[in-house]
DNA sequence: TTGTAGGCGTTATCAA
DNA sequence: TTGATAACGCCTACAA
């Protein structure tokens, strides 16, 4: 008798039926666009819809049809700015499909991914998009079997096992371009700058990019060129600072964007010169990049279009079914500014600049969150 | 008898009950932690739940329940560094409420918002935060109703007609500081490059901060030193080139970092420096402001922690209920780096570092989104 | 402590 | 073309 506790009342599609005068298959109908309604029907229902306020409720219809038009969004962290460009080609396509999606940052947590993905399925999700996954391949397929549509982008691998999509930016091409751009540009010694290797395929490849330019180049590998550090700004000042207390390489290409910024102001308090001593190169062309000084030479991934790549793929394989798994590459350019020193802007007075960075980056450090990409 | 077409096959709470030979009821009693249940059938049924990977259908349960432990975050755009930072402050919150949200994006367009708040209600969210609203008030009760929580974030008041809370970050205030700020240094005539005031309410506010500042230090408000435009990096050039065409302040308090930026490139274009002959100062604190030369100074709004206030207050109002409309502020505090001319680094040589700014924004620019912010 | 019945709001099925 | 009824998977209420 009493009502429940908690419980929104809403209009459901009985109340509207009453008050049509009519059945609740002919409101659904019509709700539905079914076709075989007759126009007389079609107004006099539409009429009490309107009257009522009537909203369709997805919870109800998802129980009964088992498809949610919902879609679980799986990535390290949406405050990264590549994310939240990508996010956005995501949430385009899919908002006008009629698709709604979940977000879960995993900060590159096996622990808090593997928890998000618990959460998405058992809210009904009817696909996944997974960005940066950590988990190993069988564990995913344990969690999501092969009913679910999968698009994993930059993962280890899982296209093996799975109704799954897998995109891969081409981190190693991009690697390789932009090392070589360094080495035709004169640079005998190029190091690198390294991810977490542990932890991110893309830093394998990136790493693995970088060492095929040398090979290709007849360069012999030199370990002590190459740092890993973490993928911040931070990062990319504690790994070029280690660096460079043994070694000056003639040019550095960096896992990230962040890290090549952390570089340039290493290098600068080093009492060196980008480009002019040491040349940098990037990756990942986020936002920042062309607005730090020397604007930043990198390897730019269409973070917008790989999102809404990710989500057409996605939809694909919601519509057909029965697709089997495929990878897709994604391709990379290399966006040449002032950083590499392979245009001709660079003097003496980037001292200056550079230990203007300095300061108000010393001001900022301890705001940096060391996983921000 | 066949299969519905298109229905993912699940493990229920029935068939966890055959496994075990117990009813439905006691299966449920476990999952939900009953505390009437006896360690033989705990075990028992715990048992069949891992034997057959059985997971609750939140769907289901929302159902009956009429709760679904989701919330809507409806916001202009998240590929905006600041909504990145502010949202992944919500998500942590409500992630370990145990809470998934949906993601809304709206470019301010108030088609969309209207499209996405029925699509999140008609989904069955326990409760909304809205940020930056275009939506009259009145037009946001018929559409949410007095029974949804919400917290909206710097919108135009509708904490007069609603179960909702109001955030606003102290725009009025900030502007006030930072317009000050720049006359207690000597700036005898300060310009504001506003941002777009008919959409925004933030850029409303922090005119009526500069406004109010001028008049506390008995300077006569003159419109010609007011110049609105997009709240983006082009949309602040363009401003600001306008504004140098006929007049030349001593410093510009600008709508935002992104227009503060565009601000510097002008007014270097025009032969000019920041801060000597022009002192800039922003508002936000985005990522980027102190990377730029020269860093920007600015207004500081910590985007994370407003996320994560919203969140807070919006669990609060989930849990308690019946709390009345409330309104709450939320500092911010004025950031001092080199574009004011406050501190003493400036040198002759900056020109050539705007000029490399200047070079690489050319190139972006075309890809510049004016929404962004 | 456990089980049964009913219903949440919708769609699928099939009969009228 | 319309309508009655049975699911969908779960929880609340109440009975055993």
């Amino acid at each position: 008798m009493a009502q429940r506790t908690n419980r929104k009342k809403n209009v459901t599609l009985k109340e509207v039926a009453e008050y049509a005068g009519v059945s609740v298959m002919t409101v659904s109908n019509v709700v539905n666009d079914w076709p075989y309604v007759s126009d007389e029907m079609r107004l006099k229902v539409q009429e009490a819809i309107d009257a009522l306020g009537y909203r369709p409720s997805a919870l109800a219809r998802s129980l009964v049809t088992g498809r949610s038009r919902t879609v679980g969004v799986v990535l390290p962290d949406i405050s990264n700015p590549f994310f939240g460009q990508a996010i956005r080609g995501c949430e385009d396509v899919l908002t006008e499909q009629g698709y709604s999606f979940f977000l879960c940052n995993t900060d590159e947590d096996p622990q808090k991914e593997k928890a998000a993905l618990e959460t998405l399925i058992s809210r009904g999700v009817d696909a996944l998009i997974i960005w940066g996954s950590r988990s190993e391949c069988d564990e995913l397929y344990k969690l999501i079997g092969n009913d679910l549509p999968v698009v994993a982008i930059d993962s280890p691998a899982p296209q093996l096992c799975m109704n799954s999509t897998y995109i891969y930016a081409d981190n190693i091409q991009g690697a390789e371009t932009a090392t070589l751009h360094l080495i035709h540009h004169g640079r005998k010694t190029v190091g690198h700058l390294a991810g977490p290797s542990q932890r991110r395929l893309t830093a394998q490849q990136r790493l693995a990019g970088y060492k095929q330019a040398l090979e290709n180049s007849a360069i012999p590998y030199n370990a002590d060129f190459v740092m890993e550090g973490k993928p911040s700004i931070r990062g990319g000042y504690q790994a070029a600072l280690h660096l460079l207390q043994k070694h000056t390489p003639a040019a550095l290409f960096c896992y990230n964007d962040l890290m090549a910024i952390g570089a340039i102001v290493a290098i600068q308090q080093s009492g060196l010169e980008v480009p002019d001593d040491i040349a940098i190169v990037g990756f990942d062309d986020i936002f920042t990049a062309s607005l730090v000084v020397p604007p930043l030479t990198t390897v730019r991934i269409q973070q917008y279009d790989l999102g809404k790549l990710s989500s057409n793929l996605l939809l694909e394989r919601l519509q057909k079914g029965g697709m089997p798994p495929n990878a897709v590459n994604f391709p990379v350019e290399l966006v040449v500014r002032d950083s590499c020193g392979a245009t001709r802007l660079s003097k003496e007075q980037k001292q200056e600049m550079m230990e203007n960075l300095v300061t108000s980056l010393a001001v900022d450090l301890p705001n940096d969150t060391d996983t921000n990409e």
